[in-house]
DNA sequence: CGCATGGTTCGATCCTTATCGAAGCATTCC
DNA sequence: GGAATGCTTCGATAAGGATCGAACCATGCG
């Protein structure tokens, strides 16, 4: 039983929740940073850290350094097609609903990932921008429209790319599985739903809680 | 991070080695029972029960009773393509050859299977005895034929369905990846290998050494 | 050059889980 | 009914691995 391929070692590499999770969230495509991942895994670095050298050896990841990022990303369609096979078999197996307590609830609704909003108030502005024409959609790529870089600088944000990280990005939204909106705008709209105080994050949580004043202003501007 | 599907869960149950051998074994399609189950992943009786249970809470397998004979096989041909991607993934990434021993070299060779031969000899053998029609493919199923019943009988082998056991049956082969014989004939060949002393048991393994005139006649008799 | 920031390594702790022997159930055979 | 066989459950042990704080390395910025 020594012979063939190790099918144990690269499924117990997915088997780890953490890493199921840092595997998911870069099922969306788009390379992320060790912080980030962590983030997404819940976490923290150092133990991000010594997942990511596990999948680094499993050959499940390819690593892009750039300057003193260094970006994780999906090895090959093989690796995602294999991820993508075993979320089918959980989602047949699984309707196991496990505790959707309160605070599972309000991470559904609204969350921090990373350093913009997630969830499903967040899927629906995505939604919205592109219905009215803000955004673009541009094969997988995110653009802004002109009427959308006044409509944004109207409201005081910034959409002018100054560093390396786009703009516009898609992130796959875990609740919803569908995308929400990250790179500079997105989070430049989280900074300004908090700023305004529209919402407050959840101490120790990723939720985010909307007030009753702070969730209407939040529509009338993004999802109206 | 708690939505969406437990593909941690799917993952971790196949990414033990004992499962994941159990797992690769039923891949051939046939359902097996769990003490053949156990030999082939290579643990005690217990052992393989406990995990058998926990696959078949997972929703990765089916159970069938007869009577006192419980057979697993796998819960869909949707299992069986996750499965199947895990190994391409292992494959592709895995040119990580562990140790190829003396003792593995013998267990390729020829090994026990539960109560039949496996390995490199029993393919071989398997296929000689479809070449000169003693055995009759049949879609899946493995037929005798009537000079097959012909010619076991003249070595002094009985093959009379008895009990609710096949006669013929074909088993995956681990090593070879291709099938081997099992059933009752196959059981009752293994027993005229041993009666003849043609080969020899390795103790506490399940690798099957032919002595040099024994491997002659085994050849002679099986492999002509 | 020094400081700040993103990442990794190290060391200690803790928890999960695989494992097997012994005992207990269930089914069939005599 | 008893004996035998296939399988599961129980209980105790042991090993693996996930986790985090603290210290360490590397890159970029002023």
């Amino acid at each position: 039983m020594r012979e063939g391929p190790d099918i144990a070692r690269i499924a117990s590499l997915v088997g780890d929740p953490a890493r199921a999770n840092m595997l998911n969230a870069l099922m969306g495509g788009t390379a992320l940073t060790a912080s980030e991942l962590a983030l997404e895994a819940g976490v923290s670095l150092p133990t991000a850290s010594s997942h990511l050298s596990k999948l680094m050896e499993g050959g499940l990841l390819t690593l892009a350094s750039q300057g003193r990022h260094r970006y994780y990303g999906l090895a090959s369609a093989q690796v995602a097609g294999m991820i993508e096979a075993i979320i089918g078999v959980a989602e047949a197996v699984g309707p196991k609903r496990v505790r959707p307590g309160p605070r599972d609830a309000a991470m559904r609704v609204a969350r921090v990932c990373y350093d913009h909003l997630a969830g499903e108030q967040a899927v629906a502005m995505l939604d919205r921008l592109f219905d009215r024409k803000l955004l673009l959609r541009d094969d997988n790529e995110i653009r802004l429209s002109s009427s959308g870089a006044a409509h944004f600088f109207a409201l005081g944000i910034e959409t002018h790319a100054k560093a390396r990280r786009p703009v516009c990005r898609a992130c796959l939204d875990w609740s919803v599985r569908r995308s929400h909106l990250a790179g500079t705008l997105g989070a430049a709209i989280l900074d300004k739903i908090i700023a305004e105080k529209w919402a407050r994050r959840e101490k120790d949580s990723r939720a985010v809680v909307f007030s009753h004043g702070g969730k209407r202003e939040f529509e009338k501007v993004f999802l109206s």
